[in-house]
DNA sequence: GAGCAAGTGGAGGACATATCTCCGTTTGCT
DNA sequence: AGCAAACGGAGATATGTCCTCCACTTGCTC
């Protein structure tokens, strides 16, 4: 960064904030394919407008989750602080999966190293500690069982954000019914909690099945 | 289709097999986004050669998938045949789910609408009724939790076949652990299975990451 | 209020990917 | 031998994405 960067002219400023919003609505929407030209459209301006502000669409994105990342961070260490061991397990996988259901370009970030290396990689090396204090202390108090490894989590994240992203169309909480189930799955006990959300009908099973998997093409 | 279509020519039938051996290939390990050109490469044709004796891709994806489609009623069926019900679902699931991950086209036919509507709308009627007696065998018996639907029961396929993407290439049977998770989760009692798959390493996750999320994408 | 650097829009160049066609050449069959 | 059938693969067509270029406009400074 050069010592001194003059402050953009308040037109420029006001439309890089308005690129920012934009983008930022269409990759949680859609996920981070959107072409920067789709962000300029949505922004108002033109797409030469977006890549001299942003050199290319790994800055805007850079930009864009400089901090969203670790809202995930945020969820963990607001479940760490809860007294319930289990109910800290819960409270974390139900909301960092619905955050990822919020925000497509968010789930992308997360799962894949396709971007932004650096900054993703920080952020998750400073989740897992926290992440670990959660299993561990929801396995000490006899909830969950002791065959369930840190790496498990992210992955159980996965299974449910692929039910969110196929059924979100057709029963937007779908998800939470298999979250109870895996959930149940994982605790010692083996009490059942009820369901949360009710089973699809056939309908929206096949409304969930005529838009098929990966709508990432477009 | 005509009273009297003659036989092709002995070289033509030839490469007709040599096609559809090769699109059976590339369409089950890479799913259907594999280009025709791909497929005559694979089978040592030129394109022309597999434009004349299909069409489009879509006839080409109907004539390979004829018959595979209701491998899984196969399936259906002889988990049906057997004499314990939770047996059953549990074999039911481990088998179609394991023939996803060998056969990814089949997984795309199968959670989407887009290619073959008929074909496949026609096998999932006739699965339906097979499924179902599966559910309602293990729910008789008391082993599966009453407030499971038939339409989960693709759902969770689905979350599973989501795993087994991700981490086919670090840890092919991954999947069964989380499986295993779902099926404790699903049974009534409150047993728990050992889990079947070792976790992820965190190498082995950093591997999963690093090649992301849906490869279809070439 | 003049002048100039900063900023703007959006047509379009460059490239990539996919589907499918066309036609000069080769090959099997009778 | 001769001809219809089959072949290969270059390339027409279409679509999509990234990014550049430059004639024009606008805010800021003196």
């Amino acid at each position: 960064m050069s010592l001194e960067t003059r402050p953009l002219r308040k037109d420029a400023e006001l439309n890089r904030q308005r690129i920012l919003a934009a983008a930022g609505e269409l990759f949680a929407e859609a996920g981070l394919h959107v072409t920067l030209d789709a962000v300029a459209e949505r922004a108002g301006v033109g797409v030469g407008t977006v890549y001299r502000r942003f050199p290319d669409k790994e800055a805007l994105i850079d930009a864009l989750f400089e901090d969203r990342i670790d809202a995930v961070g945020a969820i963990a260490e607001q479940a760490c602080a809860m007294d319930d061991a289990w109910a800290a397990l819960v409270f974390f996988f139900d909301r960092a999966i619905s955050l990822h259901g919020e925000d497509r370009a968010l789930k992308e970030l997360v799962f894949s190293t396709a971007h932004g290396q650096d900054r993703v990689a920080q952020a998750r090396g400073k989740l897992k500690p926290i992440v670990s204090r959660i299993v561990v202390r929801a396995q000490e108090a006899g909830e969950l069982r002791p065959d369930i490894d840190i790496t498990d989590v992210p992955l159980i994240q996965l299974m449910l954000t692929a039910v969110m992203e196929y059924t979100h169309d057709v029963s937007p909480d779908a998800w939470r019914r298999y979250l109870a189930v895996v959930l149940d799955g994982l605790r010692t006990g083996g009490a059942q909690t009820p369901l949360p959300a009710a089973a699809l009908t056939d309908e929206q099973l096949d409304g969930a099945m005529a838009r098929g998997l990966r709508p990432p093409r477009r």
